[in-house]
DNA sequence: CTGAAAGCGCTAACAG
DNA sequence: CTGTTAGCGCTTTCAG
C-alpha cells in the first residue's frame, strides 16, 4: 500500500507539502506540486481510511440535520431514528457531532420566522460544517442562510429533490419509477388488463404523486394498452377521511369494473380497512406506498393491502449524513448526485 | 468518547494492561482485572473502529475465499466478482489478504485430492487466518483441514447453510420463505387460485430447491387453499434442456388449467424463452429464481418471465469478507447465526 | 505479570 | 512557501 510518506520521500519533500498539494490547500512550489502529483499518480495512491478516520477528530465536523416531526409523518420518523442510530453508532466515533433540527409542517407555516431565526442561531454558533435537510425546505433553507450571510455550506437533500445551491447530492426514490413499478403490479393481478382507481391524499400538486401517477400512466403507454385508468381522486382535506372511503366507494360504483385501486400518497391507511369492511369489494387489488407502522405491515399479511412498494426510509436518514461525512471528514466527493433508493415490492409472504 | 487511555487512568495502570483484559490475552492480576472490566463497564466503552482498523495492519490478517467458478453457474460469478472488489477495494486498506480458491464443481470430484492438497498447503504456508465457503463445501474442508492438523481457524458459509464446526456465522437466504414468497406471486396473478406447474433443474434432494418448494407448500396450506400443484417434474440430466421444454409442454397438456410454472431451480433459462415461443401458451404466468445475466433480466423486461425472485449475490460475496475481518480484525463477534440476504420480486419494471 | 514505547496513515498547528 | 511535530485510538513488542 502506498502511502503519503512514499511519495514525500520519493519526491524529496515532506508530508506536509504532499497532504497540501493532494488537498489543494496552502501555496506549494508549482515544480514540486507537478512533481508530487506525477509520483502520486504513478504510484497509485489511494488515501488509506482508517488514517483519515483517525485524524478526523481534530476537525470537530458538525452535521446539521433538518427533519419532519409531525406524528402525522411516521415514514419521517424511521427516517429520523435511522439518522439518530447512524449519528450516535458511527459518526460519533470519528468526534462528528450531528445537531438535530425537527420541524413540524403546520407549525413551521405559523411560526417560520422564530424557527429560522434559532436555526441560523445554531447554525452558526455551533459552526456547523453540513447540513441533510428533507427536501423542500432545502431551498428555502438555503436562502434563509444567505440572508444571514452564510454561505457555502454544503446540502445534501433528501427524500424529496430540488434544485439547491451548494447541493452535494440528493438521495431518495425515482418516484416516476415506482409508479411504474404500481403499474406493472397492476399488469401483474389481472393479466395485463386491469381497470384502476387513483386516490392520492393531496392536492394534486404534491411532486412525489404527481411523478407516481406520471410514471404509472407512461407504463399503461408504453407497454399495458389495455389497462385503463378509470378515474383519478385527489384530496388533501385531511378531516374528511370517512368522506374519502365514501367518494371511493362512489368511484367503484361507477366503474363496477374497477378491479385495481392506487393508493399514490395513502396518508392515513385507515381506506384500506373501510374499504374491505365494506364487503363487496373483497376483490379489488389494493395497491399502496410505503410500509412503516406495524399496523401497515399488518394489513399487507391479512391482505387488506395486496401489495405495497417501498422506498428504504432508512437509507434516507443514514446515507445523506454519511456523504456528508465522507465530505467533510475524507474528502470524498459523491460519485453521483442522485444515490437511489430501493424500490421494493412488499406483499404478505415479504412484509 | 471514553478511550483505552481513560480507563487506563481512572485504574491507575498502562494502556497495555487495559488492552490485555479487554481481549482476554496474557495474565493479569485478578484485583486489577475486575477493577479495569467495571470502569470499562461504567465509563460504557466502546473501542474506536477507525483507531482499531489502523492497527489491525499488525495483524498480517489472511482470509481464503472458497467459491464455485464453473462459467454454469453465473451466479457464483456474481458472488465471486463481488468477494474480489470488496477485497480490494475496502480490505486492502487494512492490510488484509484474500487468498481465492476457486474450485470447479465436476472437476473437483475428480481430482478432490490435489484441490485438497493444494488447499491444504497454501493455507498452511500462507498461514490464513479464516475461511469465507460455499456451503456444500464447508464440512468437507472442515474435515480436510482436520485431518492435516490445522484447527480452529473460523469459517463464514455461505449460499447454502451447513453443520460446521469452529462457525462463526452464515450468509444467504431464507429458501423456504422464497418459495413462500414465490406462492405469494402466485396467488397475486391469480386471484389466488392458481394452477401451478413446479419444474427444477436438480435431482429433487437439492436442498435449495427442497425447500423452495416446500416453501411453496406450507403457504397453500395456511393461505391458499384454493391453490393447487397440477404437477411437480425434477430432473437433473443437464443434457436434456429440448427435451426438458417437451416434458413441460406435455405438463401443460396434461393439466390445461395450469396457468403458473414455477422454476424453482432454473439453471439454464432457455426453457422460458421456448415456452413462449411455443405460442399456445402465451398466458401462463412464469416465476423464477435469480437474475444474474443480462439474457435473463432481458427476458424479465420482454415478459417472458413475469416475475422473478432474487437473493443478493452480492452480499453473499462482501459478508463473510465483512464478517472475518470484524472478527479478526477489530474482534467483533458476529451479532447473529444467520445473516439472511433479501429476498427482493423482480418484475419489468424493476430488473 | 506489567509498563513503556513505537507505530499504523493522516492532518493540523507551529515554527521557520 | 516548507519541514517538523504531535497526536487521533489501538495493538504489538520489548524490556523489565
Amino acid at each position: 500500500m502506498i502511502t503519503i510518506k512514499d511519495i514525500a520521500k520519493k519526491a524529496g519533500v515532506s508530508r506536509g507539502t504532499v497532504d497540501r498539494v493532494l488537498h489543494d490547500r496552502g501555496k506549494v512550489a508549482p515544480e514540486k506540486e507537478k512533481k508530487i502529483r506525477r509520483i502520486a499518480r504513478e504510484l497509485g495512491y489511494q488515501p488509506n481510511i482508517a488514517g483519515k478516520g483517525l485524524a478526523a477528530r481534530k476537525k470537530h465536523i458538525k452535521i446539521g440535520f433538518v427533519y419532519v416531526s409531525s406524528d402525522q409523518a411516521p415514514f419521517h420518523g424511521v427516517i429520523y431514528e435511522s439518522a439518530l442510530q447512524y449519528a450516535r453508532q458511527e459518526l460519533q466515533q470519528y468526534g462528528v457531532e450531528v445537531r438535530f433540527f425537527p420541524f413540524d409542517l403546520k407549525d413551521y407555516e405559523e411560526n417560520f420566522r422564530e424557527w429560522d431565526k434559532r436555526f441560523i442561531k445554531v447554525v452558526r454558533e455551533q459552526k456547523i460544517n453540513g447540513l441533510a435537510v428533507v427536501g423542500m425546505m432545502g431551498a428555502r433553507l438555503q436562502q434563509v442562510l444567505e440572508k444571514n450571510g452564510i454561505v457555502d455550506l454544503p446540502f445534501v437533500l433528501y427524500n424529496q429533490d430540488e434544485d439547491v445551491k451548494g447541493k452535494l447530492a440528493y438521495v431518495g426514490c425515482d418516484y416516476e419509477r415506482a409508479g411504474r413499478l404500481a403499474c406493472g403490479l397492476a399488469a401483474l393481478m389481472t393479466k395485463n388488463k386491469a381497470h384502476v382507481g387513483i386516490v392520492s391524499l393531496d392536492d394534486g400538486e404534491m411532486q412525489s404523486s404527481v411523478n407516481r401517477v406520471a410514471g404509472f400512466e407512461a407504463e399503461i403507454r408504453e407497454r399495458y394498452p389495455q389497462i385503463q385508468i378509470v378515474e383519478k381522486y385527489f384530496t388533501s382535506n385531511v378531516r374528511v377521511m370517512d368522506e374519502l372511503f365514501s367518494e371511493v366507494q362512489q368511484m367503484m360504483e361507477r366503474h363496477p369494473d374497477m378491479d385495481v385501486l392506487y393508493l399514490a400518497n395513502p396518508g392515513d391507511y385507515s381506506l384500506c380497512q373501510s374499504i374491505r369492511r365494506s364487503g363487496r369489494t373483497s376483490d379489488i387489488r389494493i395497491i399502496t406506498n410505503d410500509l412503516v407502522t406495524e399496523w401497515q405491515r399488518e394489513m399487507v399479511r391479512n391482505g387488506t393491502i395486496d401489495a405495497t412498494i417501498c422506498q428504504e426510509p432508512e437509507k434516507q436518514g443514514i446515507k445523506p449524513l454519511e456523504i456528508l461525512f465522507n465530505y467533510l471528514a475524507l474528502g470524498i466527493v459523491p460519485e453521483t448526485e442522485w444515490y437511489k433508493t430501493e424500490l421494493s415490492m412488499r406483499i404478505g409472504q415479504n412484509v
